[in-house]
DNA sequence: CCGTTTGCGGATAGGTCCTCTCCGTTATAG
DNA sequence: CTATAACGGAGAGGACCTATCCGCAAACGG
């Protein structure tokens, strides 16, 4: 009957390049990255994405999976890491670095799977206790949440300028653009660090960004 | 002959519904933002775009003028205010405020115009002697430059949970998500503030984000 | 009250782009 | 050399977008 698998190490191949396209193009372009881009992206058909995936929705959805991965391990990493700050600052470099922010994009635009639900939770456990270690060290000004940093991510983490060049093709500033992007986001920790006046308005609902993962 | 302008109050007020409406939709919407959501937000039909505007495009540079003035007028009243840091506060506060964000989403999608550059160049003038003079009273962390600023604010004017909410119509959260925006714009203000350890990359250069606004 | 004029809304033509399918082609194990 | 898993890309069908066109409503002078 069935010989054996005729092109299995190309599927494999194509497999990983799709994964890793899709991440590129949906944090250049956020969630209205087009399958077509994605496969272009990835060198490959469009045929090559839906054999593996019946809709554009569930594809969005294993992308989610993955990301939500990325985070879990980003916080335990940062969890391992000796240094309160370092771990916190550790969570959040790798979050921006891997597109966490345009996950944010994705989440309201895809319905939550279970499995998605579930990894969140994980997710949000660890990143809670990340916080709480910072806090009871000190090193984090104490009348920020763990939500108030998870907006920020959310919005450091869109389309930046690097994205903008990069879609554009204009790649002669695109290192400058990343050097200020690493400036900027340090300014924005820096802002996070204890020692400033209190901040405006009651802290945020711990459930704001939370409900839009829950199914 | 003309007797008189029969509507031409109505004429008025759909100005400036549509100037008001065209704000709202590119804040939530980016640069993709359609002529028919616009019309509709500001109540109005297609035509009555079409009539003040030769086609989509003059529009957008229209708006871009009129947003380009609002930063002038913000960086003036900076400028006038006795407090340097304060005045620079007023300043991305009053950006952030009225979107100025989405303009930067719109540079490099809009051709320049002639008005455009000239305006940007006036603006560019004041915003940098707001910065200067808050360097000069050392309220400003010596290593942040005027540049870096202004990625900050495009990064963080861009279209939030704010509007990601409010385009989903879902406003029972829409006073908790403004707040939490107004803590993570004072998280990044204070990051701006002296005593900080220094910034990773070299400054960017001067031109990286001004080079969209010249024709 | 009527005629004229001005501006109005929305249907729609024409085009772009997107998702998903279908089918002839290509590469590899035996 | 054959059988077959996996491939790429053209294209069907539909959503949506820009820009136009036309019948209608509102304001004013006489």
């Amino acid at each position: 009957m069935a010989r054996k698998a005729p092109r299995h190490a190309e599927a494999e191949r194509n497999d990983q390049a799709l994964l890793i396209a899709a991440k590129q193009v949906l944090k250049a372009e956020g969630a209205r990255a087009s399958v077509a881009a994605i496969a272009a992206r990835a060198g490959v058909g469009m045929a090559t994405v839906y054999r593996r995936y019946r809709t554009k929705e569930e594809f969005f959805q294993r992308l989610c999976v993955l990301a939500l991965e990325q985070w879990i391990k980003a916080a335990e990493e940062g969890l391992r890491m000796d240094d309160p700050w370092g771990g916190l600052v550790h969570y959040v470099s790798a979050a921006l670095d891997f597109g966490g922010g345009s996950l944010g994009s994705l989440a309201g635009t895809v319905p939550v799977s279970e499995e998605m639900a579930e990894a969140f939770t994980r997710s949000e456990g660890l990143w809670h206790s990340l916080v709480a270690r910072a806090h009871e060290a000190g090193v984090l000004r104490a009348d920020v949440t763990s939500v108030d940093i998870d907006l920020l991510i959310e919005q450091l983490g869109q389309a930046s300028l690097v994205e903008h060049l990069a879609r554009q093709g204009r790649t002669e500033h695109l290192d400058e653009a990343r050097g200020a992007r690493q400036r900027m986001i340090m300014i924005a920790l820096d802002g996070l660090r204890p020692g400033h006046p209190s901040l405006p308005a009651p802290p945020p609902p711990t459930d704001l960004l939370s409900r839009r993962w829950s199914m």
